[in-house]
DNA sequence: TCAAAAGTGTTATCCTTACACCCATGT
DNA sequence: ACATGGGTGTAAGGATAACACTTTTGA
């Protein structure tokens, strides 16, 4: 009632919670997101950008926040999520009109599906960080194109002291001098080259061969994401959320090696996940694989009950052929 | 200018943002938390709530949501933090008035110190949740309070399958019928004995055997900080954060049991952590321990370079005498 | 001398790793 | 026949768990 009285309330008083979902679904051995057109587009190549599906949070909707999630997520693509985590808060600073905002994520895994929303569809995850793919062995794009800019960076740092420990970041963070690569540090690597301006975060030109951009700072959160989740699959069976119910051991050993970003050995793997107790045969079999006959297994619950961290193992061998 | 024109909004359009800070210290063996006197205090018993240190978000600041934390935490308790992450953001729903909020969560590690602000203190960890005190063995307190609860609890739900399903969540959360204990699934507990009103939130008469209570939600943040806590003391060297730069490998120790809830056996927590490569000798000594003097060693940061994941492991064997 | 805590050594066991090899199906 | 993927067995190496035992201080 009052509220058409009123004039405009100054943006600066304003703080608005937006909220974004990093939808992962593994098909063929590809891990892809889901990815709607920005609303804003890029304003020099004037075309949409991608973006994850997001919206604000309106104070008077009387949900949680995750159920408010869901439905966004409904209305933009048409898809019912079903496992989902909360994954960080962004503080996005102020905008350009002075608008406050800090941004809610949420990590949702589910299986692929077709999307029949205009401007929605699946992206490699790895057409934004190509550095992250290690399954055919260590990226090329590696030395040819990160660690020269990254050097070229470390060069140009005034502070003698800073440059020292940003080399060390950089050694750490992306296996070098004798230290292991690290499938889990995707954001510090993601942030190191940020720093070095390898990434610029929602600008033009911004796509190229260190992979494609995204609008906002959403690709930072999706490096958040990833992060996340290869660090999760090897305490807590999520592997799982992006398979269907009776599945093979390929299969599953095809998700965990998409999103590991790693090979593994095929019979080491096997053992880990039934020894485990991961996994039961159902008995079935599946005649497609193109070989012999696979067992079709399932996730065997009771798991939850035996051990107290069940996932996936990273072991150390990777590289199977 | 044009505020005091302006009717005050209406209240179902503010949304408003609180961060929160979860200060954990440990000293001689008990771990511990900073609060303050909640300044809306218990309506009933009329007495001042233990809170965490909190304030809201003004969009006004153009700071990022950690320095305004950090800013809130000094005013509040003269406290300048070191280390601090991000724990989990909170939807609080509507409060009485009508008033949307949303609350930011930080976790905070640092060696305690005297606090001069009145009402500010620091509290066992433990008191807020005594099952979760493993070192002296089972706490008798499960069997006698928590069990026969929980138990009444199934018996009164109406649906037979749910109460199946709640019946399995009690088995794995709490370790009964050959499932083991895992001291970090304590926001699992937390929610199992909250549903079951067996420790209602920021409620009078909420002190009781099965802990102290606190204002708003925040025994439930606290819940989640102990459950990251005893997850990434694993993977992380976050003990150091607890610690002096020097320390003996019993203090070591100590904060890992106290942290973990779990007595440890000493040999073999002093190999893994020494094979481990994450301490070093410093030759100095401590002559101050009670017994043989005790060497000093100091966190050893090239491990961060050497190992993917260095935190001192929870080995299975506990209870050393 | 005794209590208390530091520190060393040893062995059995289990898990991981790296091999090598066999099986069943479609083309 | 052979390519492809499924599936089994085993032995070496390393980490962990559970022991027992010695050393050095202060009271």
């Amino acid at each position: 009632m009052i509220e058409t009285l009123v004039s405009a309330p100054d943006p600066a008083d304003v703080l608005r919670v937006d909220l974004c979902a990093i939808i992962v679904a593994v098909t063929d051995g590809t891990p892809r997101i889901l990815t709607i057109e920005s609303a804003e587009s890029d304003p020099i190549a004037s075309r949409a950008l991608r973006a994850l599906p997001w919206g604000p949070l309106d104070p008077r909707t009387d949900r949680t926040l995750e159920r408010t999630l869901r439905s966004w997520v409904a209305r933009q693509s048409r898809l019912a999520l079903g496992y989902v985590e909360q994954l960080y808060t962004f503080d996005e600073g102020r905008a350009g009109e002075g608008l406050r905002r800090i941004s809610v994520a949420y990590l949702a895994l589910m299986q692929e599906q077709t999307i029949p929303q205009a401007g929605a569809g699946w992206q490699d995850v790895y057409h934004f960080f190509p550095w992250e793919d290690w399954r055919e062995g260590r990226p090329e794009l590696i030395d040819r194109c990160l660690l020269p800019g990254l050097t070229h960076w470390l060069g140009a740092l005034g502070d003698p002291l800073q440059a020292e420990r940003e080399r060390e970041r950089v050694e750490i963070y992306f296996g070098l001098d004798g230290a292991p690569w690290v499938p889990e540090r995707v954001l510090e690597r993601y942030e190191l080259l940020y720093q070095a301006a390898l990434v610029p975060e929602a600008g033009a030109q911004a796509d190229s061969v260190l992979g494609l951009s995204m609008a906002f700072n959403h690709r930072r959160v999706l490096a958040t994401a990833l992060a996340r989740l290869r660090g999760k699959i090897k305490y807590r069976p999520v592997v799982f959320e992006l398979l269907p119910p009776r599945f093979t051991l390929w299969q599953l050993q095809q998700v965990a090696e998409a999103l590991t970003g790693m090979s593994l050995h095929k019979q080491n793997f096997r053992r880990l996940v039934e020894q485990g107790g991961l996994v039961a045969s159902t008995g079935e079999f599946a005649y497609d694989t193109g070989g012999r006959p696979a067992q079709l297994f399932r996730f065997r619950r009771r798991v939850l009950r035996e051990r107290p961290a069940p996932g996936v193992g990273l072991p150390g061998g990777f590289r199977d052929s």
